[in-house]
DNA sequence: CCCCTTGGTGTATAATGTACACTTATATAA
DNA sequence: TTATATAAGTGTACATTATACACCAAGGGG
């Protein structure tokens, strides 16, 4: 079976920049794939594909990242759309890239399938990758930094419940600066979309935090009523 | 001629969200053209059309506005990409949404080419549109207003040489509020980005005033050592 | 030459951001 | 059980920034 159009049309693909943080080694990772075909053969690229008539951009996006990663349910973002004439070698592609933000809790490097080769990186201990992948993942990149100041997106990193100490650590380790403890706590109890649980953090050889959620649903209200989170 | 492919294709659209400011009404203005095919015959749609294969997406929406509406070299800045199933009631297509920034300078309706119907339009009397260009438009709104405040883009709305009223009454018109005078001057100053030049207004029953100037190069350089555009 | 319109300017007060250090709680090792 | 190590948790003084506010100047038109 074929299609035929009187005019030539580009194929259309997605790409996802998908980031995690790493608590132990304090930086933030992206996840690649290691290609299995030509061109760019065993280079490393971003999870993506073609995107199938079917389905719309968004729903591309999370198949792929499914099939290639077995991440499900995650926080996608549009970022940018890439149409240059010769961004890929074989013929007109355009690509519609996303960014992705996932907690790993633990399962750093369970996310790999049979069918293909899945590792994290850490953002400066990157391969060159295939395509134009490498702007794309620096785009990306400048883009989580931005949007990490006005928008709370920090959250989709973190555990359902998570410590004041590691929200902080988070802001730390994607910003590259440091806050004080205190001020930056002050933010927070102002910004009040916080929910303090009564539970305790658990097995740590130290006095044990107290562990937070973030209201969502009251953080959409207020910015709905035109509140302005910043950090 | 024709051309076959082994999967289905959809075909890929840019569409553009051109906005001016109408000084003389006081309200922002957006450019529709009138649809002379169906589907939507006769109804107002952005302006915009097919991807070449030759050409960049960026320098398909520069032709489209060009053919459309006789405008160029005009700042131009991707929004979104919409690629719903359905968004496109006789196949699927996806479409790379833009939003341009014009200053009018007295041209007010002289946008308008023998080929197609292009007007002006106030964002508070828009018709209905075609396809789903009434969201797309809708989204651009909103990243307009959003990015007014933390980017230079408002001087694109202006002319060369504008006055600091002028540019006052911009952001007024655009953000729907009122600044104290003194205020923001007095910001401005600080942001440092302007030239004042020798010249002043001509033409006014009044005091005339002051021209500036934006200077983008001292801008690109501030803001490449992290300076932070905020108004 | 008077009036109308817009241009242009400073200061006092309120609000916000920043810098800074000690006590508390818990687990582990002596 | 006691000592030690580690991170948790908390308030205040000072600096900076944002806000509110009113009058004189300049120029054109009647």
């Amino acid at each position: 079976m074929s299609f035929t159009y009187k005019y030539a049309r580009p194929a259309v693909t997605v790409d996802c920049a998908v980031f995690a943080i790493d608590f132990e080694k304090e930086n933030l990772k992206v996840l690649l794939i290691r290609r299995g075909e030509e061109p760019f053969l065993n280079h490393w690229a971003l999870p993506g594909g073609f995107v199938h008539t079917d389905e719309s951009l968004i729903e591309a996006a999370h198949r792929e990242l499914q099939e290639e990663t077995g991440l499900t349910s995650i926080y996608l973002e549009q970022l940018y759309t890439y149409g240059n004439v010769d961004r890929d070698p074989r013929e007109r592609v355009i690509s519609v890239a996303w960014f992705a933000l996932v907690n790993l809790e633990g399962r750093l490097l369970e996310a790999r399938t049979d069918a293909v080769d899945a590792a994290w990186f850490s953002l400066d201990e990157l391969p060159s990758l295939a395509f134009d992948h490498g702007r794309i993942l620096s785009e990306a990149t400048e883009r989580l930094r931005g949007k990490l100041k006005y928008k709370p997106v920090g959250f989709e990193l973190l555990p359902e419940l998570f410590t004041l100490s590691q929200l902080q650590r988070l802001y730390e380790i994607i910003l590259d600066t440091s806050f004080d403890k205190r001020n930056f706590r002050k933010k927070l109890q102002k910004l009040d979309v916080l929910i303090e649980t009564d539970e305790i953090q658990k097995d740590v050889s130290h006095r044990a935090a107290r562990l937070y959620r973030f209201d969502r649903d009251k953080y959409r209200d207020l910015e709905s009523r035109g509140f302005y989170f910043e950090l």
